[in-house]
DNA sequence: ACCTGAACACCGTTCAAGT
DNA sequence: ACCTGAACACCGTTCAAGT
């Protein structure tokens, strides 16, 4: 929507009323910028140069407060897989590259907001009237439908798949972020080689397959680790239910 | 070790000196109590007659208390499960007895102590370096291998397994605390009836799938759920990796 | 070596008062 | 209807001082 004139423009982004919405955009910078305790009303009332009570009046508590911000941040990482998968007999995807779809769009949405991942396993627990847990239910949830699961094994699958996404997702994220904290440069490895050589002092008798398992944690690539995962759950539930015939 | 003499035990539980064993305890005391935000050290100092610096004589901060109280749980859930799996050819438990064995050992602790979810979690991410994380990554990892995963598979394995176990045992632990706050009596149905409803009312055209899944969701029995994730997972391991040949 | 307890900086939330 | 900002109760943590 072109104004005419450049001038009109120059309120730019200040004295843009305060709004919900604006509240929660400024609470995921917040979060971004420093995790989930860089989320302070302090913190919010500073970048709006506005006093708690004006925060108050558009939302009702902190607890809201993150769970909009997760709804947001989530409902836009899933708006790029269509929602209907391989729709037509002919279409290049897969319900597999569906499912992988998915699962990397979550991967990636917790890449960029690491706070998102105790916050996603949060709120599928708790707060399940939330307008979240639908959201990621569904989008899975329509993939393991198009697999030919039947329906008596929906539940199994989506659970397993969900569960696996944000607990991989967020382990990932941690990892970055501790790398980052570390320093610049080789930070990954600077990490990494911390932890391999805390677990290499393990006892040996007590935790062969920790040390056996260290090195192989930290040298392929994240996003093939997490997919061999997916591809494990993949074979799983076509293994159960054997593919419905043609 | 028993004493000679009943009157020298007089002391009983009161004026045993503070040791950092005793705070660990007590804040578990205080979590199984109260949840998360029920440990405080002003909660911890009323509880051990003290003042807040004896606490932090003995341990160094809150995050290290709590890494240590689910250190404390999380060893003796696990206490319980044998260290070799089928060791002899004739024994009774074949490797998928003793992953079932492991996941349901973690899913009724987390289900006794709710808290544990969010802490595993967290430090399976966070704090590589402490205990916590190999104490669980070793008593699947086990199973895994004892299964005949070869090796630049264990770390898959374990993986989705771990993921899941946690995740899914939140939930249930998640909402067993919902159903027991709701009320006494049916609370379970209560609870449930209040979820499905809400999902009831979502849109038919953008929410099929989670309409779908509400009743299956909480119909069954949480354990047999629980496993029927266990065997898809289980199966998907043996699907990628044909059992090794007799 | 171990404990006391006042004090500090910070947090989420409330509310009478303004416009 | 929407915003201000002082105030409240509570939090984790520190530290000089005791024994």
């Amino acid at each position: 929507m072109g104004g005419m004139a450049t001038r009109t423009r120059r309120a730019e982004r200040r004295e843009e009323p305060l709004s919900r919405e604006r509240i929660v955009e400024t609470a995921v910078e917040l979060l971004d910028a420093a995790g989930e305790g860089g989320l302070t009303f302090r913190a919010l009332t500073e970048r709006l140069a506005t006093g708690p009570g004006a925060i108050y009046w558009h939302v009702a508590n902190k607890s809201e407060l993150l769970e909009a911000a997760t709804d947001a941040v989530v409902a836009a990482a899933l708006a790029v897989v269509p929602a209907e998968p391989a729709e037509s007999p002919g279409s290049p995807g897969s319900p597999q590259d569906g499912i992988r779809t998915v699962a990397l769009g979550l991967f990636d949405a917790i890449d960029a907001h690491p706070w998102l991942a105790t916050q996603l396993s949060t709120q599928l627990s708790r707060a399940p009237g939330g307008s979240v847990t639908p959201r990621v239910l569904e989008s899975i949830g329509r993939q393991v439908c198009a697999l030919g699961v039947p329906e008596d094994g929906w539940f199994a699958a989506a659970s397993v798949l969900v569960h696996y996404i944000l607990g991989a997702a967020g382990q990932n994220a941690a990892n970055a972020v501790h790398a980052r904290v570390l320093g610049s440069g080789l930070d990954r490895a600077e990490f990494f080689g911390a932890v391999s050589k805390a677990w290499a002092e393990l006892d040996p008798d007590e935790y062969p397959f920790t040390r056996a398992v260290a090195g192989q944690m930290y040298e392929h690539d994240d996003r093939e680790q997490f997919l061999a995962g997916i591809a494990l759950i993949l074979a799983g539930i076509t293994a159960v239910q054997p593919p419905a015939p043609a």
